[in-house]
DNA sequence: TATGAATGAGCATTCATTCAT
DNA sequence: TATGAATGAATGCTCATTCAT
């Protein structure tokens, strides 16, 4: 199943789908997002995505991998460019919101996925980004930047801050998102520094 | 509709297939938390849940309002006890997480009915959530005891730290909930003071 | 269940029943006068009409003698009134649609039974109207008042333009019936006389 | 949807399961003739009709589409070949009785359908045929073929003793038509014709 | 007599999937 | 590779009926 196994086409094929697919689910949802909807949409038979996915199941673990490429591709380098932990803090969120900005359909069906398939193959993805935060706010502690504090109770709500904004993002499509990570960064550099 | 109109065998039985629809909708989610599902659970034909409730619309309406009616007895007064905006807060983040640890499996089945439909009537209940949030932090400014910050980004943090709470009961059903909600109160307590 | 071996009480619910049974039907239609709603309609639970009438065919079948009661005591007696065949057929339409104009609902109730019920036990019904034209129409060649003509196709065509008056009058409510009556009197008079 | 569309396969699908629909309006009635007992009919699964027509409000639309162009090519061009107003009103008689021999179920299922789709989408029909029924009286009259009299009501009687014609054929469906035909002719010869 | 709780069968529909072509 | 025909299971729902009380 290695990319490199798939013909051009193949690969055109599943790129085309996916893109139905993450299509299907940001504007219909995950409820209506079916085979067939998908399929009417990249002008293609239901058949032929059981036949290049091997089924749903696979299919949105197509589409959650190549959204987490893209987050990732977008926010890492610029969280690992930073030289202090609040300046990487800083840029997690406003990565993080560049991300919802920039891709606001491919977040969205993540979202979507994430949401319905309670029990997919993506929890662990939760897990991964809370570790990763866990990592930063490690680092600060050990630079003297940041206070003494539990790392999974602060991870968990720099997480919850960034996860809200999703489904404000669906009411308000044109909420300053910008401004809104500046705020976040603020409200989370205030509570993580070592008291003055 | 009112309760009393009901008799007390009835009312008996609405409880009941409330409480297995809450058990299935924990337990299950809400997509494999189908009528028949519920009505076994409930040694019960799915006729009879129709029967009660007159269709699933109503019975996911009456789990809710079921639900909402246990978080808000626990919650309200607690909060409303409260003569600072400082303690208001931290009385929010406690019996919040106070709540999730006493009915754990209601406020699982509420976080699935609202997460799923999407476009349900309570979407609203989110943004009221935010509201009350922001009535809090508003009172705090007023008052002195509050920097001056824009609300709306704020209450989205403190909401979205609360809202992240569940899915990591589900993974970790015995974490320590009283000491989350004392680290939580405190991260917020450093965002929203008034700068020393 | 011959009427006399019924108390009074039992025959006044009958008789409620049957009146609820008919607004049911010509109000809302065969398909939706489900037993449910003639119960709510009469204020009393679906069981008891089970109770009363054993079944729903066989409420529908009380529905229909009492209607064919109501119309044969309205329209038998104008009928054999008259001295001559000729008025004899004209008193027919007459009575007919005067039926049709002073009991519209119960009018419009037995229609929808005899036309959803296709093998109900009324298919004899129609017969026996036939039959009843038969009688004047040969009583009307015997007095030399009409000509020859075969009476089964002169029969089925009287039956049917009175047949085909409700289904006018449930789109037109305000359809002059004396009008019509007059006019197909006339018809079939033409149709009917030994040629001058 | 035009009909070009339409793979082979497929077009002999469709028509198979119209042909079944039919036989089972036909035989059992409207109301028992559910999506299964007709996809038993067609051995066929009940999902495959809906695949095929969408649901079953299209197949049956698509039935009374299927019955129209039947009736219509038959009956339409013998009335417009006729010269008198007479002899298209002996024509109307004729094809009409002519296509319920010829096509006795489709006719019935037709039948099925008008009568029980009380506001469905064929209530119009019937005014149409009345319609048309009155457009051959008014060249009558105008020819001074016919006497003068109001065209509504013998246009009533007219397709009122047409339409009583299915019922007495779904008791004797051995019954003379030909001959029915040319009584139901002359009576309203008689009737419309202007007095000698 | 009458109720209200409960059943079980039937309904149309949707869906992911399979398979011959 | 890709199609379109077909399946079978599941879903929510309605209905006439039954039965203990």
């Amino acid at each position: 199943m290695a990319s490199e196994s798939r013909t051009f086409i193949e690969e055109a094929r599943r790129a085309q789908i996916i893109d139905c697919a993450i299509e299907a689910l940001a504007t219909l949802g995950y409820q209506q997002a079916s085979m067939a909807k998908i399929a009417k949409l990249a002008k293609v038979t239901p058949g032929l995505i059981s036949y290049h996915f091997g089924g749903k199941d696979e299919l949105i673990e197509a589409v959650v991998a190549h959204v987490v490429k893209l987050a990732t591709d977008l926010m890492l380098p610029r969280i690992l460019a930073q030289t202090t932990a609040t300046d990487a803090l800083r840029a997690y969120f406003e990565s993080n919101l560049e991300f919802m900005h920039r891709h606001r359909k491919p977040l969205l069906a993540l979202v979507e996925i994430i949401v319905h398939d309670r029990d997919g193959p993506y929890a662990g993805q939760q897990d991964t980004a809370l570790t990763d935060i866990e990592k930063v706010l490690a680092w600060g502690q050990q630079t003297g930047e940041f206070r003494e504090f539990e790392l999974r109770p602060m991870a968990i709500a720099i997480r919850g801050a960034i996860d809200a904004v999703p489904s404000y993002l669906l009411k308000d499509p044109d909420y300053d998102l910008g401004g809104l990570a500046a705020e976040l960064a603020t409200i989370f550099s205030l509570a993580t520094r070592r008291a003055p």
